[in-house]
DNA sequence: AATGGGACCTGCGCGC
DNA sequence: TGCGCGCAGGTCCCAT
């Protein structure tokens, strides 16, 4: 699924392949994308705008146009974004640039959202968003978890507590920290939250040097598959052996979501 | 404050 | 082979 990691390939590929084009035409395959404006409207007002910046906020991709109009994305869980030369499948808005090159934003099961907005920083869910691990101190990302009296897990997947990090990534940082997913966060002592912010700032950098995690739609701009899915150690391996301890691998819905952890190794 | 469920969606894998 | 079913999960919203 498209967590930070994921997004901030998409970023960091698009600021080579789209930053500073100009986008001649617009083609929208489903309007059920489109969130807060009418095709119409959103034909008008991007056509022939150059790309001046590209930025990224927890899962969001911000797309500032020259007339000051930012498209913002969020490919939600099914979501990708290809650029090529050819309309990919799946694509359910293609933005046709100036170098005859494609902009792909596809979508296969439609819960991703595109906005345009003039100003992206007072929308909610930029509004609500906690800090990324990258951006907070050690010492202030341990004292967010004390009087906490909720499961860990749903907790870092709670985009107003920390921003970025979704299923795969909570479940990994989990582990690589020892900590059991459904642990109370108040109860969690110093050491171990510790090791948590390391192994978040580890994992999230590592996977973004591996242009991310291709366990399901999920690609990067170019099309490649990001190859960090190899690297999971625990995240779908219900079943299977901790590669730490040979325990066998747990899986159980918690706070409604799948999760995957070593009943041996996380305590 | 915290938790649980439903809604949004559709491709895919499974069982029969 | 083909059909129907249920799962997958990011975010928002509502009820308890």
């Amino acid at each position: 699924m498209p967590e930070l990691p994921e997004v901030e390939t998409i970023k960091r590929q698009l600021i080579h392949d789209l930053l500073a084009r100009t986008i001649k035409d617009i083609i929208v395959h489903d309007q059920r994308i489109l969130k807060n404006i009418t095709k119409e409207k959103f034909i008008k007002e991007v056509k022939n705008q150059k790309v001046k910046a590209i930025l990224r906020k927890g899962k969001v991709l911000i797309i500032e146009l020259a007339n000051s109009w930012f498209i913002v994305i969020h490919l939600r869980i099914s979501g990708w974004i290809i650029v090529s030369n050819k309309e990919e499948r799946f694509a359910r808005v293609v933005l046709k640039l100036d170098n005859n090159q494609l902009f792909n934003f596809c979508d296969s099961r439609l819960l991703g959202e595109l906005k345009l907005v003039k100003d992206w920083q007072s929308l909610p869910i930029i509004q609500t968003m906690g800090k990324e691990v990258f951006d907070i101190s050690k010492e202030d990302f341990i004292s967010l978890f004390k009087n906490k009296k909720t499961k860990i897990k749903p907790l870092l997947l709670d985009q107003k507590f920390i921003a970025g990090i979704g299923n795969i990534y909570a479940q990994e940082a989990l582990f690589c920290s020892g900590i059991h997913p459904e642990k109370i966060s108040a109860d969690i002592d110093n050491k171990r939250l510790d090791k948590l912010y390391d192994c978040l700032k580890n994992i999230l950098n590592q996977a973004i040097k591996n242009g991310g995690s291709s366990v399901d739609t999920y690609r990067q701009v170019s099309g490649q598959e990001g190859s960090y899915a190899k690297l999971l150690k625990v995240y779908q391996r219900g079943g299977q052996d901790c590669l730490n301890c040979k325990a066998k691998i747990q899986s159980k819905t918690i706070g409604g979501r799948g999760t995957c952890f070593c009943p041996q190794c996380q305590k």
